[in-house]
DNA sequence: AGCGGATTAAGTTTTACTTCA
DNA sequence: CCTGAAGTAAAACTTAATCCG
């Protein structure tokens, strides 16, 4: 298994970034108002009330779904509607005209409904306080901005539990706020899952980003350049991280092979050894080269000049020592037939006429 | 300035345990 | 006593953010 990952041309524009309409602050405050379409549709349908008792935080809502088990789990805390999370995939046509994607154009979801009927723009952004918003100095945008965390993240969540969906905007609002008053704490912006795919998808065409590509993402996604650079810097880490694995993996399973091989071989070894000892002909017969009669699978055994180290034919061995593991008429010894090829013996001769029409009678002669 | 690597910490999910009807 | 639901805490996990070289 390979992970592929097409890396593009860094300095090329995003082509999803042309063919899709501009995020615009508006189209995120359509969020918002999406957000709680949502919460009021579960009401209605589910028939459960979701309430913030204040001080239970995440546990509370948890226990609130678990109450319908685990399969109302999912689909309370679900809209029960097929997202396609994907920027550029066009909407379903079962998805009600206000789920759409803010890159959508009315056009590409197919909606007849007007930009009015987008939905309550609760929460719009001053343009300005995006496109101003620069790098870190901004210190009045800090992680915890409220205009990015709440304007993205509170719209369309409503899979991670209940907390967007029950949030009054006004408190969402304070708690960034306060979060951004005291400034001691490091507060965490959950990327919206739209956020995410929109930037998976940036990553697909480009891992890495030029400073034009980062602030038209930054202005695309409401999110400040700095956030768009950390995101694709763990984004870069993480894939990393999986390739590793992978490899890992990877090097895991030919370890494994090496050491079942290393193993035959060293059985086959330590067979030989005792071969020899029992035998002590078998060093003083001629290099030979082993070869498969492909009608019955036994080895053959060709003798060569090529070694004279290896002394005499096996053939000649298995007469010394009887002959008692030879086949009775061929003087062929049964091969038993492994994963890694054919372990042999020595005395494992079966000499074919195609073969070695040389020293194949010879073999027989010898064994009988 | 931008990146990778290491790390921190917030947010979320899962799990284990307790209580209670 | 057993069972299932509800509640809780902690562990485990994910990931945005920070720091440093």
């Amino acid at each position: 298994m390979e992970l592929a990952l097409s890396l593009g041309d860094p300095s090329k524009p995003f082509s999803f970034l042309d063919k899709t309409p501009k995020l615009t602050s508006k189209d995120l405050g359509f969020c918002m108002g999406l957000g709680n379409g949502f919460r009021s549709q579960e009401k209605g349908k589910d028939g459960f009330e979701v309430e913030s008792k204040g001080g239970g935080g995440d546990q509370q809502h948890q226990q609130g779904f678990k109450d319908h088990g685990d399969d109302q789990k999912r689909v309370s805390s679900d809209p029960p509607l097929q997202l396609d999370l994907l920027p550029f995939s066009p909407v379903p046509r079962t998805q009600p005209p206000h789920l759409r994607f803010p890159w959508l154009t009315d056009n590409q979801t197919g909606s007849s409904e007007g930009p009015a009927g987008r939905g309550l723009d609760v929460n719009r952004l001053p343009v300005a306080a995006v496109a101003d918003d620069a790098e870190e100095g901004a210190a009045l945008s800090s992680p915890n901005s409220a205009v990015s965390s709440f304007q993205m993240d509170f719209g369309i969540r409503s899979s991670r539990g209940k907390r967007d969906l029950e949030l009054e905007p006004e408190r969402a609002s304070s708690r960034a706020s306060d979060d951004d008053e005291n400034g001691s704490t490091r507060k965490k912006l959950r990327l919206s899952k739209e956020q995410s795919a929109f930037l998976e998808e940036s990553f697909k065409e480009h891992n890495t980003l030029n400073p034009k590509q980062k602030l038209a993402l930054a202005k695309q996604l409401n999110l400040r350049p700095r956030q768009v650079e950390v995101w694709f810097q763990n984004r870069r880490a993480r894939t990393k991280l999986k390739q590793t694995e992978v490899d890992c993996e990877y090097l895991k399973r030919c370890c494994e092979t090496l050491t079942e091989e290393n193993r035959r071989l060293q059985k086959e070894l330590q067979e030989l050894r005792a071969l020899k000892t029992s035998q002590p002909f078998y060093m003083q017969l001629p290099a030979t080269t082993l070869t498969m009669c492909p009608s019955c699978e036994r080895v053959a055994t060709t003798s060569t000049t090529a070694q004279p180290a290896a002394a005499t034919t096996n053939n000649a061995a298995a007469a010394a020592s009887g002959g008692s593991n030879t086949d009775a008429k061929s003087g062929v010894l049964p091969l038993t037939k492994t994963r890694g090829g054919y372990p042999f013996s020595p005395l494992q001769t079966h000499v074919t006429q195609s073969q070695t029409p040389q020293s194949q009678p010879q073999a027989h002669q010898a064994a009988s």
